[in-house]
DNA sequence: GAATATTAGTTGTTTTTGTAACTAACAAGG
DNA sequence: CCTTGTTAGTTACAAAAACAACTAATATTC
């Protein structure tokens, strides 16, 4: 098991992006997937809404860069526990304008605590400026600004 | 849709951090999987065959942070298209070395190359330093210095 | 040196995801 | 209007991942 040249993998961006995001993820993870019984997509979906207020499926799926298909099955199962409602648009009956229920909406700001303070915690591995010039970075390697 | 407050998931970084990697994996995988049909746990054992030599599967998890049946399964599927060969270890018969085949070696080779071109493409995006920076970090924030 | 615990790796089963095909509503052009 | 095309969202089926239980070999301990 000897090295045998220049290229190494622990630097390559795409592998240390998803070793980054999976560690990164992990905990947090655990909150809402244990405590709260939510998937990934379910809380970007529990988030959106609750920071944007009302969106359809589409908006939420364009804006988290998620396919429809799961965006469609996170709202189902978010609107089976009563977390979300769904009210069919006035303007285009094709579509459901979604809102967080009073009970999604106390779970939103639990986790939104959470989330922050978890963010604070890994900031904290930073310096002032660094922390910033990464959520920079990383905006422009999702293609977010674009 | 209005934004209520200050808390914004655009810059929370496990939300940040699995976009980016999501949207820089994606042409990269495009090439191993439709050219290749390698799936991700597959390339990337290959990645630690190529790079480091002959591994057993164990070795291979721990340094990709990999569940072993994931290794497991990569590796079976590997050895049928005869890309890596098993040896049963002297020291220890219950586990294997695993190794490229010629064969092996050369989708490697391939892989590799446009691996770093792709990198180096990525890095075009960032200054000189900023790139260097910007590893450090992911690494730090992926645990792969501790 | 048997009994027990641990480890390397595999296999089976259940969830979750990805992909394609579908329904229903809307839009545009003739 | 009425055909043709597009869009919002769902559903069905296939691929992949997660998790648990397993086999076989090795360590440990009494």
């Amino acid at each position: 098991m000897a090295k045998n040249d220049a290229f190494d993998l622990q630097n390559f961006l795409p592998y240390l992006l998803n070793q980054a995001a999976e560690q990164s993820s992990l905990e947090f993870q655990r909150i809402y997937k244990d405590r709260y019984g939510l998937l990934r997509t379910e809380w970007r979906v529990m988030f959106h809404l609750g920071m944007y207020g009302e969106m359809t499926a589409k908006q939420i799926g364009e804006r988290a860069m998620t396919h429809k298909t799961k965006i469609s099955r996170a709202v189902s199962r978010l609107a089976q526990r009563r977390y979300l409602s769904r009210t069919r648009s006035e303007n285009d009956r094709r579509a459901e304008v979604l809102a967080l229920t009073p009970s999604g909406q106390n779970v939103y700001q639990e986790l939104r605590g959470i989330a922050e303070a978890y963010d604070a915690r890994l900031d904290r591995r930073f310096s002032r400026g660094e922390g910033a010039l990464l959520r920079m970075m990383l905006r422009r390697l999702a293609g977010l600004d674009d």
